[in-house]
DNA sequence: ATGTCCCAGTCTCTGGGA
């Protein structure tokens, strides 16, 4: 090998308002330094997108939003090209001739290419509840995201990350008989994650930590970040040209905790090429100290 | 515990969404 690569890391964070956490997003900026970063839920309109901010702190940046909810972004150290939003569609009247036209028209997805890399930022729908139209447009547009990837070539350098809102397996939630007939563990829902590995993408953290307990998502509610009630949500999905670059993957626990209010979400992060330094995300004695905290309770 | 947080609009409170 004529020299390793320059390490690079990759991370995707739902940050639940990039205004609200700014700078909880700056501080994470410093602490985990990103190459790319994919966000989502910004909430922000793209008029009001901290670009100046991500400027200081060393990034480009790619926004799609219009405010209120949802609202997709990529930062990177690198400049960006070809972005892409919605999977090019024309927001709404490719939609609806779709006949899923609501989930299509609000503002999921941004793409571009930088660093080597076709990077996607996804924010897929949450379904609210199984069987009502919610949930048949989050399965539409989970099979429009398949349809997409499947029309991609196979030799791309892809980075898919964002928060899919699909645990894909019972290992991904903190009590599968508890979260049995509820929103992302359906089998619809795993089959649609389940069709984007089949086509060939890895889920990043699991090719690293096949343990579980590992989740992305705790509900603000009932002390469940401290409980360790989630659910593993998030994720990185890469090609296997980039699956095979893969050294380290990590769930930041840390950035889930402490005031000002965290987002709900953890970021996700990859390591690609050279091993760089390693990431304290803080799992370490997590687990033991829920376990205490739960026994104690019991009692 | 129906438990929190964020946003927009009705705007120092309420309702919707997650």
């Amino acid at each position: 090998m004529l020299g390793a690569a320059k390490a690079m890391r990759i991370a995707t964070w739902n940050v639940n308002s990039l205004k609200a956490r700014l700078d909880k997003v700056a501080w994470w900026v410093e602490r985990a330094s990103p190459d790319v970063l994919l966000l989502q839920e910004t909430k922000c309109p793209d008029a009001d997108a901290p670009g100046e901010a991500f400027a200081r702190l060393g990034y480009h940046m790619a926004h799609h939003g219009s405010g209120g909810r949802n609202g997709v972004a990529i930062a990177s150290r690198s400049p960006l090209s070809d972005v892409e939003t919605n999977f090019g569609e024309p927001l709404r009247a490719r939609a609806a001739e779709a006949g899923d036209d609501e989930p299509l028209g609000e503002a999921r997805v941004v793409a571009a290419s930088t660093a080597g890399l076709r990077v996607v930022s996804l924010y897929a729908p949450n379904g609210r509840v199984v069987g009502t139209p919610f949930y048949v447009a989050k399965l539409a547009w989970l099979d429009r995201l398949a349809r997409w990837l499947e029309a991609r070539p196979k030799d791309e350098a892809l980075v898919l990350g964002g928060d899919f809102n699909v645990a894909p397996t019972d290992a991904d939630v903190w009590d599968p008989r508890a979260c049995h007939g509820g929103t992302h563990v359906s089998d619809p829902e795993r089959a649609a994650f389940a069709r984007l590995r089949a086509w060939g993408l890895v889920d990043a953290y699991r090719r690293h930590h096949p343990e579980a307990g590992r989740y992305t998502w705790w509900d603000y509610r009932a002390g469940d970040f401290h409980r360790n009630v989630g659910m593993r949500i998030d994720h990185l999905l890469v090609a296997p040209s980039v699956a095979r670059r893969t050294v380290l993957a990590e769930i930041d626990r840390e950035a889930r905790k402490g005031r000002p209010t965290p987002s709900d979400h953890a970021p996700v992060v990859v390591d690609l090429d050279a091993p760089g330094r390693p990431f304290d995300a803080g799992w370490a004695g997590a687990d033991e100290r829920i376990a205490a905290r739960r026994r104690a309770s019991a009692k």
